[in-house]
RNA sequence: CGGGGUGUAGCGCAGCCCGGUAGCGCGCUUCGUUCGGGACGAAGAGGUCGUAGGUUCGAAUCCUGCCACCCCGACCA
């Protein structure tokens, strides 16, 4: 094996890190905390976007970029959020260098250091609601529906490739509406969305709820998000919506007149998903030999390896390939031939196993004097020999959808079977020491009892499960009344 | 921010304890043979040993400072 992955039973954690690199995803590079993504990990990042980006425009939404950079003075107009990122801004102090001196390299000069600092944006909040006071006058120009992809920088302590970096890119949503109900709806639409998404296209199961108080966005009155887990039992948050009230706008003072000709407070929603998308991805569906790409996002979704030993076989096989890569096209099917003669079959095989190309296919000089073809999945391991007759149609409307839902059903399976429901702390706390995964429990709704009890435990609140019916009960830890079960988990 | 680790060829590493002018595997280049699960042979190319200073006739190796990155933990809207 030329890239040897550590098996996720040995360590899961060494198992990731191994996988993004070996699977061509990304590395880090030579700045702190920040990472390259490579061609590969791009392509299933733009897969990601488009479909993303359809889907927003579907609702209505439209594109626009803001500056990277904000004027310290702007983090600080609203209290909350300026608490909530404070400790991780990356800040320009300067706009010039110069020659050192002692002739070696550049120093920054002194002489230009800027009246007031700029913060490299963490989250465009507050750039955007500085610029919206200017676009809204009128109840005529809500709502008014603003995507924006970019990247942002947090200064993370620690930083895991895909799962939290340094800078990300992103997209953000920020969307300005005359009532709280408007905003409320939008919110919850774009949730819905990425839950779509997230099931649809990414064949990852989600659980939609509000956060708790504690772990709420800083500025919002609301929280909203996707909650998926992992092959080890951890909890990741694949999205969020925030429903922001009038904080944004009364911090930036954004107005506007109603019908009645009264000034009103606009109500905000923002809402986003990241490159951490990635990161789901891959913990999600990927096994000890490499990736495992769901179809709907695989940037190839089959890749067809040429068995040959004469030049004469080589043209014959690879222009039949070639035949069957165009029809698979016309039908709406990525394909590569993999047609380098430098490298033996078996190279390839593993080399797109690891890659996790959902498909491929083999063809021989045995194969074709039987009008057979070699398919084998990446899900399952399968291989069959097929009639090349009629292949491009069954690829196209059998076996890529089959993989789709495959992937999914067994993502939900996992998750069903590590999720549990407890009555007591002691089994609360039994269940996270020697199983790990989501647990339902009671809670008696204060942020005291989740802080103490994620100290306690390292579990915290994931989310209030927009559909956990009403249940009385009592809170695990203080055993006070309570109406509804939450979702406990460790998380990422 | 605390603890640990690592910086030597594109990548992964050995050499350091015990100082003598740098090596292995993969990859790369050329040629030939191979090709149904990570082929083989031959010939090549490639390194300011993280950085600054010190000790020494001589430093990848010993000493001191600095820098960077990684891992574990805390933190993480």
């Amino acid at each position: 094996m030329a890239n040897k992955i550590t098996s996720r039973s040995e360590n899961y954690s060494e198992w990731y890190n191994d996988l993004v690199k070996a699977a061509d995803l990304a590395e880090h590079s030579s700045v702190r905390g920040c990472m390259v993504i490579k061609p590969y990990g791009y392509a299933i990042w733009e897969k990601m976007q488009a479909q993303l980006d359809k889907m927003f425009k579907e609702t209505g939404h439209q594109n626009a970029y803001f500056p990277l950079l904000i004027p310290k003075s702007f983090l600080s107009k609203e209290a909350q959020h300026v608490d909530g990122f404070a400790k991780e801004c990356a800040v320009v102090t300067h706009h010039r260098l110069k020659n050192s001196p002692d002739g070696k390299g550049v120093i920054v000069d002194p002489e230009a250091k800027l009246e007031e600092e700029l913060i490299i944006r963490p989250t465009s909040e507050t750039i955007i609601w500085n610029t919206y006071r200017d676009w809204i006058q009128s109840y005529r120009d809500l709502p008014l529906l603003i995507n924006q992809w970019a990247n942002v920088m947090r200064w993370e302590l620690r930083t895991r490739l895909f799962l939290r970096t340094a800078e990300f890119l992103w997209q953000e949503g920020h969307t300005a509406h005359a009532t709280a109900e408007e905003a409320i709806a939008e919110t919850k639409q774009m949730l819905e969305v990425y839950a779509t998404f997230a099931e649809e296209f990414m064949a990852i199961p989600v659980i939609k709820g509000v956060k708790s108080e504690n772990e709420r966005f800083a500025g919002a009155l609301d929280t909203y998000c996707i909650e998926a887990m992992m092959q080890d039992g951890k909890a990741l948050q694949a999205g969020t919506s925030h429903f922001l009230g009038q904080n944004f706008a009364k911090a930036f003072d954004v107005m506007f007149s109603t019908k009645e000709n009264k000034q009103e407070y606009v109500w905000a929603t923002s809402w986003g998903v990241s490159t951490r998308l990635m990161g789901a991805l891959v913990m999600t569906h990927s096994d000890d030999d490499g990736l495992v790409l769901p179809p709907a996002l695989a940037p190839i979704q089959v890749v067809m390896v040429p068995i040959y030993k004469t030049d004469e076989e080589y043209d014959l096989i690879v222009g039949k390939l070639n035949d069957l890569a165009s029809a698979l096209k016309i039908a709406g099917v990525t394909v590569k031939v993999d047609s380098d003669r430098q490298k033996k079959p078996g190279w390839k095989f593993a080399e797109w196993e690891l890659k996790g190309v959902p498909v491929r296919i083999a063809l021989g000089p045995r194969d074709l004097e039987q009008g057979n073809i070699e398919m084998a999945r990446r899900d399952t391991k399968e291989k069959a020999s097929l009639p090349i007759e009629g292949i491009v149609d069954k690829i196209a409307r059998e076996v890529l959808p089959s993989i789709q839902s495959n992937l999914h059903q067994r993502a939900l399976e996992m998750r069903n079977s590590r999720t549990y429901r407890a009555d007591t702390y002691a089994e609360f706390k039994e269940i996270l020491e020697q199983k790990g995964g989501f647990i339902l429990a009671h809670w008696d709704g204060t942020p005291e009892t989740e802080q103490k009890i994620k100290e306690e435990t390292k579990a915290t609140i994931r989310c209030i499960p927009l559909d956990s019916p009403s249940e009385s009960g009592t809170c695990i830890y203080t055993g006070k009344p309570s109406e509804r079960r939450v979702l406990f988990a460790e998380a990422y």
